[in-house]
DNA sequence: AGACGCATGTCACCATCGTGTCACGGCGTG
DNA sequence: CACGCCGTGACACGATGGTGACATGCGTCT
């Protein structure tokens, strides 16, 4: 299976030159020629990488950054600057970035650098085996595990969790984790939500009475404890 | 999502200028012409950045910055002053500015010192624990701590006492933590505020009867002590 | 110093909101 | 067709927020 990768790219003859590029190397590709675009795009597509240059009309790639990051910290980032500023680097970097380059650069070594990214992903997810405490996933498979002992479980209840795993420790509220895990175009009732957190705990928790991993932020929404 | 920045220039022709280059660079913008003015935005609009300049009409910029940061500690305030008096740029990061340039200044400085002051400020948001004393805030997830351990709170509690947390050593009346807190346009006693310091008081004060940390400051209303 | 007045601390109470739970209907899939 | 999953609405229960009444204490004025 092919993979995404969204282009976030201005100027029109590089956004050819990596077009041409990267097609060729098999890769399924998404263009944005703006910030605000980019971002959408991002959110819509859901690609496994993403190139974005720094410098963009309507939104800046440094806050488009930010903003996936705020959201999302599977996708991979690869970030091109025009200038060579360090303190952009390590800021970029600090945001999440994967990796940096700065122009001119060589396509092919942005190429290899792109599948640098996406192999060390892989690798993250392959050999991610989330798991927290006694619960654990296995992504690839796509199974929920108590224990090492398989738990029968649903697509989205599985996504859910997938997403709890993911982010340990806060708190986030119904319409969060609605966007996040049915998808940003979804439309659906709290009431949803309470529904796979209460089948959840049914099949992870020992006590679903008292749960212990996801647990009620009354007023805010659901939190997973490590 | 695009930060706002509040502009309180009077002179149009660095206003305009102000505005074209702020604009490409992807930020919602508002403007003001005189103080009173910027003010009254600065209260409506919330933004997150402001670019202030001394010599205005109406109200002095000194007076603008004072009476923001009486109300709100988190805006990021630039200063803009026409005349090079050191005594003024004293004065002005004394009262909480965060940055402060003289014209004639350079558009690109001073979009980079903006940038520069709205990171800043993310950094400060987003680091998920405020701390001080023995009492500490896991706003990611809305956890409520002593000493580390974990005190039960409920949503407005730990509300408020993140408001205090943000404001060290700052009086309140209970009109202005209303306001924040609960938000511009509730509506509610004075008596509902006292409650909600007590709750706090028997769960972070060692001796509630002798508060250290939230002090009553009589015929004011609270303060919040390090 | 004493007394008065006002601001604050405290308590109990209740309306309301938020959440857990259940049952049901629709939809897609085997 | 039948089954399982998903999503919604209804309902009940408990926590919580907010209010008023009352107690207390501080400051001030005489």
């Amino acid at each position: 299976m092919a993979e995404t990768i969204l282009l976030v790219e201005d100027d029109p003859s590089i956004l050819r030159g990596l077009q041409m590029n990267l097609g060729l190397e098999g890769f399924r590709l998404v263009a944005a020629h703006d910030g605000e675009e980019g971002l959408k795009l991002a959110r819509t597509h859901k690609p496994d990488l993403i190139v974005l240059d720094l410098m963009l009309p309507k939104m800046s790639g440094m806050d488009v950054l930010r903003a996936i990051r705020a959201e999302d910290h599977d996708t991979s980032i690869v970030i091109l600057s025009s200038k060579d500023q360090e303190g952009e680097k390590v800021l970029a970097l600090s945001l999440g970035a994967d990796d940096y380059m700065t122009k001119p650069f060589g396509v092919a070594e942005l190429v290899a650098r792109i599948r640098a990214s996406l192999r060390r992903r892989r690798r993250n997810v392959r050999s991610g085996e989330l798991s927290v405490g006694r619960v654990s996933l296995d992504v690839e498979g796509r199974r929920m595990l108590q224990d090492g002992r398989e738990v029968e479980s649903t697509a989205r209840e599985f996504d859910l969790l997938k997403f709890f795993l993911s982010h340990p420790g806060v708190a986030f509220s119904r319409e969060q984790l609605m966007q996040q895990v049915w998808g940003p175009d979804h439309f659906g009732t709290a009431r949803t939500i309470d529904n796979f957190v209460a089948r959840l705990r049914q099949k992870i928790e020992e006590d679903s009475e008292d749960p212990k991993y996801i647990e009620t932020v009354r007023g805010i929404g659901y939190r997973f404890n490590p």
